[in-house]
DNA sequence: GACAATTTGTCCGTATGTATT
DNA sequence: CAATACATACGGACAAATTGT
């Protein structure tokens, strides 16, 4: 396993986000959609909810996203 | 809900390793252990070993920890 | 080298809680 | 009240690394 599931997704939203594509402040698919997204994009036959959360959790925890609970999750502005 | 239970896990350890009680380096409990341990700390019937990972997982991931497979998780050393 | 025991790492699927619309 | 969406937690399965026999 050069580079777990999550970890994966994480360096994807990275890249992103990085490129423009989803600028501070953009919401991000559901977590439902994304998880559909990337069973295609990892090319696997199953995602699990817990998995795709584990990358977006850690993501919001170390500031690069900001979830808001029945809102949606979103991308964090600059450390200002 | 104040504060979810990997939180609390969190809190704990990070007080236990501000206190000097584990210092740099020192191998935390294995997981099983901690397990238990939390169980009572936190006065709960059940918690999950998935629950215990995350709080461990992201004090690695905040670099506060350092996780060895077939080895142990350690206090992480200063931030050189 | 082979094997078992121990321990961390990843992932699965589900259930329920909480906030917003 | 209902629908949507994120947040927390459960419990189990298997993979991978280390150590000792």
């Amino acid at each position: 396993m050069s580079m777990p599931y999550y970890r994966q997704i994480v360096a994807d939203i990275r890249a992103r986000v990085a490129a423009g594509e989803w600028p501070p402040g953009h919401k991000l698919p559901s977590t439902a959609e994304l998880i559909e997204f990337y069973k295609v994009e990892l090319d696997t036959a199953t995602l699990a909810p817990s998995t795709l959360r584990h990358a977006i959790g850690l993501m919001i925890e170390l500031g690069e996203l900001r979830g808001q609970q029945g809102l949606g999750v979103f991308v964090a502005d600059g450390p200002e």
